[in-house]
DNA sequence: AGGAACGGCGTTACCGGTAACGTAAGGTGG
DNA sequence: CCACCTTACGTTACCGGTAACGCCGTTCCT
């Protein structure tokens, strides 16, 4: 594998007869060289099939390019979309993006920071806004522009790591509670991941319990369902929430895709949805738009908190001041697995 | 931002009273301290805050630990699972991974390729085995370890540029299609991406076509389907498929989320399935799992190829000489669809 | 008792680039 | 004709680690 040598910087020089600075500054482009030389150095770069060493760029220049980005996974669409978002502006101005994935586990988050600071990362994207205090602790060591993205909570007392992009889920909850509590449902549930697991998901039912109190409802009822497969856990949580004593007339879901599993269970079960039962999502994914009796949910701005995060993330580290939060809108969107009027 | 310079080794050495060298084998757990010394490096590293740079220890290594993954997308889960597959194992033998979609573009995995062996990866993930023939050219001067995934097509002429681990499209089109012919489909239509967009379609397309060669079929009908939402690409390449003159009896999708979008679209226009048009998907997604009336679809080995290939990798990378094609065997889930007897 | 082996640590020389500064040749203006 | 400025380079000193080797005082063996 290491059979020659690799080709440096000064292999090039010699070959060409000129220093190994007049290479460097020949390959980037920058002012000294003669038009003559730099188009011999460039072309007997690329006949010799050298290649730059970033790890010896990084360590001569003191700002790296690199941005390390830690999302909880990959699935479902929301985060690979807030991804994409990002990706595209921060590539297009230069930077190099390391992902990882850490399954709403906080010790992974933490472990992939450490990990991560050691390349020296210009930035850092964290998703959502608790994290171990050691991470802030490390943060204030050794200080980068950082992006909380997601998670933008309305409350004044609990300030950013640095900047933060994101939507209020409790707000986000409490408008879509609202919008179906007024249709006259009193008996509420929902069926998503256990308590203490994703702090968005916690959120967003203290945003149902809070449109469904004062309107003589009973206490929202929360089932945990967890399973490989978003779809599976969706209809086994709707199942189980069926099968509480005081069955619930509509039942409010994680996201799209866990509650396309409980239409699918009502179907299954003959039950008329929305007759028997009402169904509400969360995210509006792709799957919500094409159904046959499209789904009551909330459509969650994914793309744009990828683009504003970066944007922002680039202008801090252009030395400008983004706003600390910022908190993009989320729009209601009322279907057909809801009944239309009270 | 840069406040206070960095804490280096030498800080921690001359605080501790010892030499850069002696704080580096401590902190990296290298014979040749005292473990008293060590404990007291240690302690005073973390206090001080001192992180390792990246960069100047890849410099100084000659081997990096360090490795790049080029996908076409993380939508839909097909490249999220192989990844999650590859990650698990890879960071388990303490490999960083960097990943990069090209959305199908071989100029995007080319550029891709070009600045990420900059940082002098120890290996590179390819999806596929078409690539710009300049990319075969770099790789040839600077030898690494390679894997290509996803594609493992069974042509003895067709050698991998390194190692390869994935399936057989071709021959998945073909037993998808001739369980397919079997029953008595006699009108094949193809719902996807358009030819010469993403090569794993168009051999399963090949497949099906060997399929219903010599069963007195029609020829395949391939209707190009675009749309950002595969569900409804998939219910607009339907609707475009029952258009042609000899209406399909059935119709083969790109994958399982594209035949979800057709079978809400036989639904919408009142079409019995299967009775009065077939229809079959691709991959076993979550969502094929769950549907009342489970779609007849083909399970890839997604996770498993993940494990494979960094398996292999990691083997390559020891020294040994994994096999350099791998095929995996994909699962016909004959699902009801279509219809059950000839 | 003398030399070998060993534990524990320091020195030196890079790794492959880049910033900062130095310099020779040619052009320019007074 | 000479001081002065450009242009086009070359030199030097790092960036922050690590490998290789050297050195010194103990301990152990014969």
């Amino acid at each position: 594998m290491e059979d020659a040598r690799r080709i440096g910087l000064r292999d090039v020089a010699a070959a060409a007869g000129v220093s190994a600075m007049t290479v460097s500054r020949a390959l980037r482009g920058i002012d000294g060289v003669s038009e003559a030389t730099r188009r011999r150095v460039a072309l007997l770069a690329r006949e010799m099939g050298y290649v730059p060493d970033g790890n010896a760029r990084a360590l001569a220049e003191t700002n790296s390019r690199l941005i390390g980005i830690s999302l909880p996974n990959l699935f479902n669409d929301v985060f690979a979309q807030i991804l994409a978002g990002m990706r595209q502006t921060l590539h297009g101005a230069g930077y190099a993006t390391v992902i990882d994935t850490t399954d709403y586990d906080l010790d992974r988050e933490l472990d992939w920071f450490e990990r991560m600071t050691i390349w020296r990362p210009a930035a850092v994207v964290l998703t959502g806004r608790h994290h171990r205090p050691e991470l802030a602790r490390r943060l204030a060591r050794v200080p980068m522009p950082l992006v909380e993205i997601w998670d933008a909570r309305d409350d004044l007392a609990d300030r950013p790591l640095d900047l933060c992009v994101g939507l209020d889920h409790r707000a986000a909850g409490a408008m879509l509670g609202r919008h179906v509590a007024a249709l006259g449902y009193r008996r509420p549930a929902f069926v998503g991941p256990p308590e203490g697991i994703d702090p968005r998901a916690d959120a967003r039912v203290a945003g149902l319990v809070d449109a469904f109190r004062g309107v003589g409802a009973e206490a929202l009822r929360r089932v945990a369902a967890a399973d490989e497969s978003a779809f599976a856990a969706g209809a086994e949580g709707f199942a189980a929430a069926l099968a509480a004593p005081s069955r619930p007339d509509v039942v409010f879901f994680h996201n799209d895709n866990t509650a396309f599993g409980g239409v699918m269970e009502a179907a299954r079960r003959g039950l008329d949805v929305p007759g028997d039962v009402g169904i509400a999502g969360f995210n509006r994914l792709d799957l919500a738009r094409s159904l046959p009796r499209p789904l009551t949910t909330l459509e969650t701005p994914r793309r744009e908190i990828g683009l504003v995060a970066a944007r922002h993330l680039l202008a801090r580290l252009h030395g400008l001041a983004p706003p600390a939060v910022t908190r993009l809108a989320c729009r209601l969107v009322p279907g057909a697995t809801t009944r239309a009027q009270p």
